[in-house]
This record gives C-alpha cells, structure tokens and sequence, in this order.
DNA sequence: ATGGTAGTAGAACTA
C-alpha cells in the first residue's frame, strides 16, 4: 500500500549491483515512504534476480538485466501495470538500461543511459543517439500533459554547477559540450528537472562521488548524473526533492546515492 | 586529482 495516499515518493538509485546492495535497499524502502525506487545497474541476469526478498518485503519489482554489466529495475509498494523494457525503435532495444511502467497512474522510467566510454569511443556515439531515441521514444506514447517521469542514471551533468570540476572535466563524456545539448534536446520534449526545481543555483548538489577519490563525499569531489525528470505537470506538484547522502557514506556503499522526490497525487 | 576503487568475474572489462 502506499506510505501517504495523498502524496508520492519516486526515487532513483543506481545500486552498482543489486545483489551486493540488497539490504541496503530493502533497508532503504523500510526506513523511508518512498512508493517507487528505479534502480539501474542490477548487473544480473533476470533468472538469478533476487526477486523473493522483495516479494517477502511486501515489494513489488520489475526487472531486466544481463549478466555482469548495466541492468535496470523498478520497485513499488503498489503493483506495476504495463511494463515494457527496451527501446522500441528499429535499432537494438537495450532492455538491459531501460524497463516501464505505470504505477498509480504515473508512467514511470527506469534508464541507464549509456555512459560512453571516451568522446572519441563508437560507445559515445551509441550514447548520444540513445538519447536521441529516449526522446522519439516519449514522443510515440505519450503526451507532455501525461503524468511521466524518467529517472534514473542519465550519465549527463547538465550544467556546471552539477559536477565539482567543469574546467577539468570538460571533454568526459558526462559533461562534453555535445552530451549536454543531447540530453538538452531530450529534455526539451518537455522535462522538468525536479531536483534543481527545488534547488535552483545550489552547488555542490551531488548523485555519484568515485570511489577512488578519497573522502569524496567530505570534500564534495562529485557529480549529479542521475536525475528525476518530470513533466510539467507532474513536476507543478512537486513538493520537494533532496538527495540521501548517508547511504553514500554508508558501510560498503554504491558509488551513487538515492535522489528522491515527493508529489501531490 | 591522469591515480586511484569496486563489482563481476575467476582474467580483464566497465564504470
């Protein structure tokens, strides 16, 4: 059942491994309201997927991965009705980075966009059209006057005050000028960033610290790349949003961190 | 920060 029947809490984590992070996350949907968690970075085939310790949470959770590498899910306190994976366009769907679905009358994305490798790199390229496709994707099924929102770890920081370093890190491929119009466009389509929404020109706002910096976190040596996108109207009833950086400071953490939002319904 | 760490693997690869 949902934790407020008059509001809802969407989240986003990439769990770099859900089965390494499955008491974090089962832990996570305990202690806070949040209804929706998109987790990207399952690295697991749906076959070994630990669906049981979800069910036996009371959880809803739709999925699909491959092994080792990328692989999305989407847990709910309420069951997901029409889940779809992949892009469905001529080119190769990727259902291992993006899963569908509605839940109480939300479209609701879970993506792990490409993240590209270098700028010179074909997996660079594959990125920016995956964006490309992302956006003509919405534009097949939905309107911008559906409730929808993309969440997820989109790979993009999109202004400089969403990454520690803009001048050092001005040719990665997170944050290179042609990433930035890419994810630009998609997001023309009418998207609502609704973390910056909340937190309009507050830096040091941050999703994914490198676990080989040391003290990251402490010394705000991050990067806000995973992202909750919400329609207009969606977005319009938004209530707050904020980023749970103790469970990047916890023991034996992902790299990233839940970014969270709460909505009127 | 041009090195570093973590995860999946069971040696390199991806991030």
């Amino acid at each position: 059942m949902p934790e407020n029947p008059s509001k809802i809490q969407i989240a986003t984590f990439n769990a770099n491994s859900i089965r390494t992070r499955l008491d974090q996350i089962l832990g996570w949907m305990s202690a806070t309201q949040a209804d929706v968690l998109c987790v990207q970075e399952t690295k697991v085939q749906d076959s070994d997927f630990p669906q049981e310790a979800f069910q036996e949470a009371g959880l809803h959770v739709a999925f699909s991965g491959q092994k080792s590498h990328a692989g999305v899910a989407i847990i709910s306190r309420t069951p997901p009705e029409d889940v779809l994976c992949g892009l469905d366009d001529d080119g190769p769907p990727d259902c291992p980075r993006l899963l569908r679905a509605r839940i109480q009358g939300i479209n609701v994305i879970s993506a792990y966009v490409p993240q590209g490798r270098s700028i010179d790199h074909e997996m660079f390229a594959y990125k920016l059209a995956w964006l490309g496709r992302l956006r003509a994707l919405l534009e097949r099924h939905h309107t911008t006057a559906d409730d929808l929102i993309l969440c997820g770890d989109l790979n993009v920081a999109p202004e400089p005050i969403d990454i520690h370093d803009p001048k050092a890190n001005a040719e990665h491929v997170d944050f290179h000028p042609s990433v930035r119009e890419a994810y630009a466009h998609m997001c023309a389509w009418g998207l609502v960033d609704v973390f910056r929404l909340h937190h309009a020109d507050v830096p040091d706002q941050y999703s994914y610290y490198d676990y080989r910096v040391r003290n990251a976190v402490d010394r705000g040596v991050g990067w806000r790349i995973d992202h909750l996108l919400a329609t207009p109207g969606l977005a319009a009833r938004s209530t707050r949003a904020w980023i749970d950086l103790d469970a990047r400071r916890a023991e034996r953490p992902s790299d990233h961190t839940f970014v969270v939002a709460e909505f009127d319904l």
